[in-house]
DNA sequence: CTTGACCTTAGAGTGCGCTCAAAGGTGTAG
DNA sequence: CTACACCTTTGAGCGCACTCTAAGGTCAAG
């Protein structure tokens, strides 16, 4: 796939695409003309970049994710760093709720007939 | 309490404060010698600015999010743009959820007779 | 009365993650 | 052959959230 193809699909721009492909996130083959040809797995690859980032993860650490999903360390390395990194979710999604929480407790304050959702 | 000291209970530079200062995130009195006064509590806003930012919230919505808390508008309209901003979380959660998910399931591949944890 | 740790301001600099501009090559339709 | 949408590269520019620098004021200890 050309890269204004997957650039469509995911909602990103080719310059997007192309800094990711410099920082090592994606990769591409070549057309004889010199385009990129992208596989069509890289546009759900690139999703997973941008929820990654949504949730505060750096281009940095999606990057160490990734090339550990990718590599082909031994079973129980690989399952060592991605234990760490569901830690560090199931973290995030605490914080989460400590968020909601809060935000409950002040609306319950300001209107203490209601009852919270969440 | 003077600047330096809600930096150090925080864990935050005394320029960051002043930042958000200027941004008007936070507030503070004068002393008769110019020095910044902050309120204790001001210390438990600034750390509940940072677990927002660490979760992906630019400081520009929580600048809007905080606003709203502060003001005095009618508890229904409170209610409502509060609402919003749980179902966000609610969505961020779910998210990192899904981000967990797949995760274990690369887990799962790479080592077929363990059991995810979650 | 000086030293040193604190505080003030304005403004410049930094790193991240893009985003745009310039100058040019490719490919298809009319 | 021309127009046009696509692609290429290099390098500059931008907004965010700080972070640092310069030049100076405050204040308690020795």
């Amino acid at each position: 796939m050309k890269i204004g193809e997957i650039a469509e699909r995911v909602g990103v721009s080719t310059d997007t695409l192309r800094y990711y492909e410099k920082r090592g996130l994606i990769r591409s083959d070549r057309h004889t003309n010199g385009y990129r040809d992208f596989h069509k797995d890289v546009a759900e690859r690139v999703r997973q970049i941008r929820l990654a980032q949504s949730l505060g993860f750096s281009l940095t650490e999606i990057e160490a994710l990734l090339s550990t999903l990718d590599s082909t360390i031994p079973v129980d390395q690989l399952r060592q760093v991605l234990d760490e990194k569901l830690t560090e979710i199931n973290q995030r999604i605490s914080q989460l709720k400590q968020l909601r929480a809060a935000i409950n407790l002040r609306l319950e304050q300001a209107c203490p007939l209601n009852v919270p959702r969440g």
